[in-house]
DNA sequence: TATTTATTTGAACGATCGACTAAATAATAT
DNA sequence: ATATTATTTAGTCGATCGTTCAAATAAATA
């Protein structure tokens, strides 16, 4: 389905899987991650098999054994391998925001807006192994808390979150710093939920609303949850 | 675990499994309906084995075939059991909300009461049963979009969510009815998510806020949300 | 080229799954 | 009490699960 993030972590002077027209064929190890990652951000890791997995990237059985050991050290590739860039693209957008100049209110929208537009851009522009991989990541936020590798994504997101509230305290000194929290955690709240869950909003207004346009969800975010915020403020 | 909600719909003078003491075992059906629910709020349709649910109820695998028939018969039979209860609660709590007086923001807040407490005080004060079974809505809202039991529930959820936006839309006649849409989705998105995920504010405050103290969160919603509503209402 | 290494194939393994049944037992009705 | 129905028991069925391996093939190295 898709291909590679970063032509492969690998022995440096391959010309392995090389074709004429300079198009490379996806390889086996990615052909696979992405089956994964697409079956089970719909089904949930035990609601899928790597015999499914296997039909859906055309591969044998075997081959998910030989590159990647056991179905749970599978599930944790497909998470670990857009981790990192996904985490430097937030990273990098909250930098951006911090230069915005402003008013509380501008700089307030700038951060809020750090934080939600990577995940939508790569739900809605990245390709469907983005828009699969976002998915996963927010159902399993609900899932799973006990497991492992789901230990070290969250205590690098989690390390994330506190930067993003770290710089929503310091635009509003005058906020009590829980509160801070309290409505960074609404924020995440929806954008998890929104990520996962994006017909209900059609079928609840009648398709007069089409929340697969994630541009217009996110203007009107950055309406309601910077205006949540304002909330707090008069205290 | 749990016990009966309407001491079963069931031949009318049954004097069947009663002790001397009046404490009534559970039922079978029951034992088994309690077991289901604890254990697919946590690990999902597929994460949950008949064999578990049995070594959980403490009765024999063959019984949940007998009760219930197959595996997604138990399923949408655990949905069904506290639904109507559920609806219902949250439509006298709209009723309620309907008849407060006062300002603008008061009648909001009272809506936006009346949609969240319901929910929030069945899994804090109506016992583990409740509990799970909210958990597992919230779990499955991201789920099973095409599964045929949950189309029904749905269908009647949508039509409550419709109720609390007409009652929103009525109290802001100045707003877009999209807008108003766009709020409730919002909130929606946030307790459900929070009502799976109650763990994750506690880590991301390192402590400072246990979010376990759910009328604390109904509080900070309130107050969030609300303003949130404000974000749109100059417009 | 010959040799070594990497990958793929095809098939199995024991375990567990949901589903089902016949017989035993308990509860109720006559 | 007897007959009838409801429930429980203990086990089996074929299918599918994750896992593994020896052999075949492709690719890289010497």
């Amino acid at each position: 389905m898709e291909d590679n993030l970063k032509k492969e972590a690998a022995p440096s002077l391959k010309t392995k899987n090389q074709k004429v027209d300079g198009r490379r064929a996806p390889k086996t190890k990615t052909k696979i991650l992405d089956a994964a990652e697409a079956l089970f951000s719909r089904r949930g890791f035990y609601g899928v098999s790597l015999r499914d997995i296997a039909a859906e990237a055309g591969v044998q059985l075997a081959l998910s054994y030989y590159h990647f050991g056991s179905k749970e050290d599978l599930f944790g590739r497909v998470i670990e391998r857009r981790a990192e860039e996904n985490k430097q693209g937030l990273q990098a957008s909250l930098q951006e925001a911090l230069l915005v100049k402003g008013s509380q209110d501008v700089r307030r929208i700038a951060i809020i807006r750090a934080f939600i537009m990577p995940t939508i851009d790569k739900s809605l522009r990245f390709g469907t192994g983005w828009k699969n991989y976002i998915r996963l990541l927010a159902q399993i936020a609900n899932f799973a808390q006990d497991e492992d590798y789901m230990a070290i994504y969250r205590k690098s997101f989690d390390q994330l979150v506190a930067e993003f509230v770290q710089a929503l305290q310091d635009i509003h000194p005058e906020m009590n710093e829980d509160d801070v929290h309290w409505c960074f955690f609404f924020l995440q709240a929806a954008i998890t939920h929104i990520l996962v869950e994006s017909t209900m909003l059609d079928r609840q207004s009648r398709g007069r609303i089409h929340a697969s346009d994630l541009d217009l969800i996110a203007d009107k975010m950055l309406v309601f949850f910077s205006a949540g915020f304002s909330g707090f403020q008069r205290k």
